[in-house]
DNA sequence: GATAAAAGAACGAGCATTCGTTTTAGGAGA
DNA sequence: TCTCCTAAAACGAATGCTCGTTCTTTTATC
C-alpha cells in the first residue's frame, strides 16, 4: 500500500522477545531495581533508542516480565489436569516443573522479585492476582477430579483442600530458594503421606 | 572516668529503633529500593547526619531489617511448641499469628521484600537462611510431638512431614498477600482435613 | 527517495553519602 | 546548686555520580 520500509512482523516480535530475555537475565542476577537500563541494553546487545522503541519505560518492561513469568507453571498444571492422574502423581509432576525452574536460568527467582513488586505496584499486583487466580482454578480442577474418582472423600471441602495444595507449591519453591532444602523427593514423601492416607 | 557528655545507652538503642521503625514504614509502602534515604530520614524525623551515625549505609539498614523481620513468627511457633497442643491446633495458632502480620502495619509484606532481596544479596541470603532454618526446626518439634503423642503414625517421615507443614505457612501468607484468598478458616479446614485424617 | 528502525550523545533529576558546623548533655569545679 | 567546658550527637548544605529518558542523527529497507 504505502511505500514503506517496514520490517517483518516476526522481526518486531523477535526484537521484543530479545529485550525481555535480556531483562530476565538481568533481573535474575541483579534484581528488578538494581538492574539499570544500561545493564539491560548491553545484555540485549542493542542501543538505547532501539529498546525505547519497543518499551516506553523501564516499568513497562517490568510489567511485561510480570505477565510472562507468572504464566509458565500454569501450562504445566493445565496439561497435567487433563491427564487425570492420581492426585499425588499430579502434584509430583507439578513439583518437578517447579524444580526445573528453581535453578540458575529458571524463572522462579524472578517470580519472587515480581511477587515482591506486586505488593508495592498496583499494576503488577493486578497482573499477579489475575494469573494466580487462574493457577488456583487449575489446582481446583485436580481436586475435583480426585473427589470424582473417589480418591478424596465425597464430603471433601474442595475450596479448602485446593487452598492447601495450592499453598504447597510456593511453599516448596520458597523453601528451596531461601534455605536450599528440602529436595523434591523428601517433599513429595510428605505430600503423599498427607494426601494418600486412608 | 573521662569527662564525657555521653547520652544514656537506652537513648542510643531507642534512636536505633526509631530509625528501624521508620525503615519498616517506608519499606512497607514504597519497597526497599524505591525508598530513598531522604524518605526514611524524614519518616524518622531526624537529620541525615543523625541516621548516618547509627548506620553507615542504606544497605546496613536493610540488613538490620532483614534480621528483625524474619524473627517474629519464630517466637510464636516456639511458644506454641512448648504447649504441646494437638498438631492442627498448633498450626491454627501459628496461622493466626501470620494472619495478624498480613494486614497493613504487619511485617509480612516487608518480609516478602526481604525474601526477594535474599536471592540477590548474599549477606541477606545468609541471614534469611539462618532464620528460616531455625523456624524449620521449631516446626519439626511440633511434628515430633505429634508422633510421640500418637497423633501421627510412628512410621511417619518426620523431615518430609516437617517440610510440607513448613511450606504451608509461607504458602498461606503468599496466597493472601497476592490474591487475597483464602481466609484463615478455609485454609485451616484444608489443613485439618489433611493432618487429622485417620 | 521516503520513512521506519536503530543508534548513542546529552541532559536533568534524584540518589546515597560526606563533612564542616552547631547544638546539647552532663560531669567538674566553685 | 550553678556555671563552664568538652566531646558526643545532631544537623543539613554540598557533592559527585548514576540513573532513566529524550532527541537528533545515521542506517537500512522497500
Amino acid at each position: 500500500m504505502r511505500d514503506v520500509p517496514r520490517v517483518s512482523e516476526e522481526h518486531l516480535i523477535a526484537r521484543r522477545e530479545q529485550i525481555l530475555d535480556a531483562a530476565r537475565v538481568c533481573f535474575l542476577s541483579k534484581g528488578l531495581h538494581n538492574t539499570s537500563m544500561q545493564d539491560l541494553i548491553q545484555e540485549a546487545g542493542l542501543s538505547v533508542g532501539a529498546v525505547y522503541r519497543y518499551f516506553k519505560s523501564k516499568n513497562e518492561i517490568i510489567v511485561a516480565i510480570a505477565g510472562t513469568v507468572v504464566g509458565t507453571v500454569q501450562e504445566h498444571i493445565d496439561e497435567v489436569a487433563g491427564r487425570r492422574l492420581p492426585l499425588a502423581d499430579s502434584m509430583s509432576v507439578v513439583l518437578e516443573a517447579i524444580d526445573q525452574q528453581l535453578g540458575p536460568g529458571g524463572f522462579l527467582p524472578v517470580a519472587l522479585q515480581v511477587w515482591s513488586e506486586a505488593t508495592i505496584d498496583p499494576t503488577i499486583g493486578a497482573i499477579v492476582k489475575d494469573r494466580y487466580e487462574a493457577l488456583r482454578s487449575s489446582i481446583r480442577a485436580l481436586v475435583v477430579h480426585a473427589v470424582e474418582d473417589g480418591e478424596l472423600a465425597p464430603e471433601t471441602d474442595v475450596d479448602a483442600t485446593t487452598a492447601v495444595l495450592y499453598g504447597m507449591l510456593p511453599g516448596y519453591a520458597l523453601q528451596r530458594m531461601l534455605t536450599g532444602l528440602p529436595d523434591k523427593a523428601t517433599y513429595m514423601t510428605g505430600v503423599r503421606a498427607l494426601i494418600s492416607r486412608r
